[in-house]
DNA sequence: AAGTGAGTTGGTCTATAAGCCGGATTCTGT
DNA sequence: ACAGAATCCGGCTTATAGACCAACTCACTT
């Protein structure tokens, strides 16, 4: 799954998975993703559930009631929706509503897409471009100094 | 058990655990769930009975006289509500009133379900609103320096 | 230029949650 | 101890949101 992709969500919020990411699904045998919240950025990841084992049970063991670790948490288990999909079928999926607004595309129809190999992300079009250009984005939510212990992790 | 549900509480405090986090305890084979006050923050933690004998025990074995030990433990076991279940049912399940004062949702109507994966945990809708934009909530009740024998730990 | 595959849209149907209601059990007061 | 009342618990009905299915259009390929 690599490759920027523009694609358009419908008036109900679905989102047809590209055919490109699609094969790639079906070749590793995947039958569900995973939306959540991308802690940094108003933007939303895609995992096939492997990878989301690996990456919620890593979440999940990191314990304590550091706030910042909660918050990490909070944002990605916590919003995270499980979507099941049949192979044979368009993989139409319903992008929740709390995820549309957090990443800024409750009410565009272009999205851009963006494949990271074993994920992908989800961006506003114009927060996408002004990413690339260096511009300011609308929001940048997580914007603190992460302890040691978490900030080799990726998500 | 994970992601975001907004639900309702019926005129009598009942909360019916949303069909994705019922499943998921059915498949655990889970018959017990462990409702708490969360010592942090101003909201609950619902656990599977197999999560909290874990959580209980470890809580349950740290000794000493230090004073936010045991603070942990009041809060923690000390308001622990076990609530057994039909798994045929919609698992209607009556919050203490003690722990809805608790979380301030005893005269609301909608609360927020926050599915952390081995455990989900119950928000005043405008304390969680309040938390993700990063605004400050009604109390935040622990807000102390932990000693390093539980900072490791997660309740 | 036609056919195939992908993207998009709309409609329908089912599963789930919310509200209502009645029965049962417990607690209290006499 | 018995009766009344209040609280707790399960079932039933209705409305709605999400999943499924099918068709249409556009673009690309041969």
């Amino acid at each position: 799954m690599y490759g920027f992709n523009t694609v358009s969500l419908d008036q109900k919020g679905r989102l047809a998975i590209p055919a490109k990411y699609r094969s790639c699904l079906i070749d590793a045998n995947e039958t569900k993703i995973i939306i959540t919240k991308d802690p940094q950025y108003p933007s939303l990841k895609v995992y096939p559930e492997s990878q989301w084992h690996e990456i919620s049970s890593k979440l999940e063991s990191l314990q304590g009631l550091d706030p910042i670790v909660r918050n990490l948490q909070w944002t990605i288990l916590g919003n995270a929706s499980v979507i099941e999909f049949d192979p044979n079928s368009r993989m139409l999926v319903l992008i929740p509503l709390e995820l549309r607004k957090y990443a800024d595309i409750s009410d565009q129809k272009q999205i851009s897409l963006i494949g990271m190999g074993n994920k992908f992300e989800i961006w506003n079009v114009n927060n996408w471009e002004m990413r690339q250009t260096g511009g300011s984005l609308s929001t940048e939510i997580l914007d603190v100094v992460l302890p040691e212990s978490i900030k080799s992790m990726s998500f």
